[in-house]
DNA sequence: TTTCGTCGTGCAAAGGATTGCACAGCAGGA
DNA sequence: TCCTGCTGTGCAATCCTTTGCACGACGAAA
């Protein structure tokens, strides 16, 4: 069988208690008595089982991460971060995908509560009276969305949409477009709105071109809007939708970055193989996936959930191959 | 806090064996009795505690799920499948994500084993030696690898490989290239002698090119030996060497598929993407994830560890636009 | 009527870790 | 010497569910 806290008390000579004690660090132990405990754990190969913890503590030891969509070229760093953030506090990550669908998303969160200490929702497309009633059930730390109450991380699209106007601004550019996202998409009214901020107090002018589907296709059909509003440069909601406008742009014989420059959101790893490579906003899903950890973690340590925390994960304008100076008239 | 067994069995007027058994189904119990305790169950929202189940009965309703990326855009869409079988036979899944490094991978499924009731090992990099200490350690499912006495799930190369192979036959190609991954990759291996298996049958010349980073940076740098090699239709380790190669021709000015033909393996989205879209063998690695969930439930359930079942998940060539005739001499 | 088997149910132990409480030992101050 | 307070450790209860064993009741066979 395998080898329990009893085993580890026995050969050490002590009791299971100040084997708990010592392992846990929860009161003081012998310096000694400890160092030979640990000792002895180690070459028994004990690990303790977490039902039994769970039993006693209330604690599962796991963690919930609920996203839209796995094979979104999004997601995969960012649960890789939050699975590595997770780890390195002893906690096991539970994820689930949601299929893009939101109805789902309650029931899904409801199932997993019961065996998780907390959940990140990731992109939650739930409405929010739904969302108000699931974060009731467990603590919960949302990513990419807000909502009052509850503890966020989100990417700073103001600063971020900044980085964009003003590289652009720099070039020449005097007119931009934005192909934008599903209009239901939390993310995209943001960016809409952070686009109209900074263009009009950058004095650029800002043709919105409609929304379109997230995807390569999408901005493939962006491409006539693009083309009739007369602008130097277009933003594309995500890099599916900037490489899509690329590669409909080529189609048509419109040179990029020569006659019209592009840009993408999210830095995906797409965005450097395209030709030309794709310039960019890369949101550090990375970091945000680490910071959401953290938030979850501070609220199940503190429980303070009166106060709920909002973060920003930074961005970064990574410059290709898809913008340029303006053409001249 | 929580509703307990006890609650049920108090509120039914029965004892909490009843209402266990009642439950779970194990024994017979009065119909009445069942009809009673359910409908006090459901009215009172109870529902079992996993941690206190997993203690006596030794199972968590957890599996593991070990894989080296998860950024790498092949594993998202098993991840899903894996995690979809699971769910619907009441189980979740606990994915880690080992970075790439082999050493890691051991210690990983050590620490994991005591959490679920079995993992699945999906391409696994570490030596047999290991692998065959690990798989004593809990029940284990491997996917895209096979080792003696273990069950997996494999995609099959030979007949994956001969698709191919036919494909290029048949528009006329007398030497082909093979540009290979990492020289310690099993997958690389089976590839490769699918590859000289297939290509001896058929008549076709086969060059090995070599090993390179399964990226699309060594896609670019087997550009040199490819042209040299004078095929006309070179193969990649997979989908992301093979359009590094199509990037690579390019640059030297080497029409695609006009003087050389490409194809990929893998079937990612990225190859829909790039231009021209790549030709590809797409590997259902949805379909080995199910597979590789029911084959380890059937271990769970069965027990029957003698037989160590082998399944190959199905392979499809897509063709789009790399691969045309080789250009007359 | 007695005996026996079956059925439904309850009792109590078990599973592994945590933790409040108690206690022994010891040092220091009165 | 006695009391006090601190430190390190052990005892035993507890978390919730499952399950082997036993027992009472009841119907059927003898």
């Amino acid at each position: 069988m395998a080898v329990t806290i009893v085993d580890v008390a026995r050969t050490a000579g002590v009791s299971p208690s100040t084997v708990s004690r010592a392992l846990s660090a929860t009161h003081r132990v012998d310096p000694a008595t400890r160092a030979r405990i640990l000792r002895v754990a180690e070459h028994l190969g004990y690990r303790p089982n977490k039902a039994a913890r769970g039993l006693i503590t209330g604690r599962t030891g796991n963690l919930g991460l609920l996203l839209p969509d796995l094979t979104n070229p999004v997601f995969p760093s960012l649960v890789r971060a939050v699975q590595h953030r997770a780890h390195s506090s002893d906690h096991q990550v539970l994820m689930m995908d949601t299929d893009e669908d939101p109805d789902v998303e309650p029931e899904l969160v409801r199932s997993l509560s019961r065996q998780v200490d907390g959940v990140i929702l990731c992109s939650p497309r739930m409405r929010s009276a739904q969302l108000r009633e699931v974060t009731a059930l467990c603590p919960t730390v949302l990513v990419n969305r807000r909502e009052h109450r509850v503890p966020s991380v989100v990417f700073d699209s103001v600063d971020g949409i900044r980085r964009i106007v003003d590289h652009l601004g720099e070039l020449g550019h005097e007119r931009i477009g934005f192909a934008g996202g599903p209009r239901s998409s939390w993310s995209n009214a943001q960016r809409l709105r952070a686009l109209r901020e900074v263009t009009a107090g950058a004095g650029i002018h800002l043709t919105e071109l409609g929304h379109f589907p997230p995807t390569f296709e999408g901005g493939r059909t962006a491409v006539e809007g693009t083309l009739l509003a007369e602008v130097t440069a277009v933003l594309g909601y995500n890099d599916l939708v900037a490489a899509g406008l690329c590669r409909g742009l080529a189609e048509r014989g419109v040179n990029v970055p020569g006659h019209l420059s592009v840009v993408g959101i999210d830095g995906i790893e797409l965005g450097a193989l395209v030709h030309p490579p794709l310039t960019t906003l890369a949101v550090r899903t990375d970091l945000a996936g680490r910071e959401a950890v953290e938030l979850l973690l501070e609220l199940l340590a503190g429980g303070s959930a009166d106060r709920a925390p909002r973060r920003e994960a930074p961005t970064e304008l990574v410059v290709r191959a898809t913008t340029a100076p303006p053409p001249r008239p």
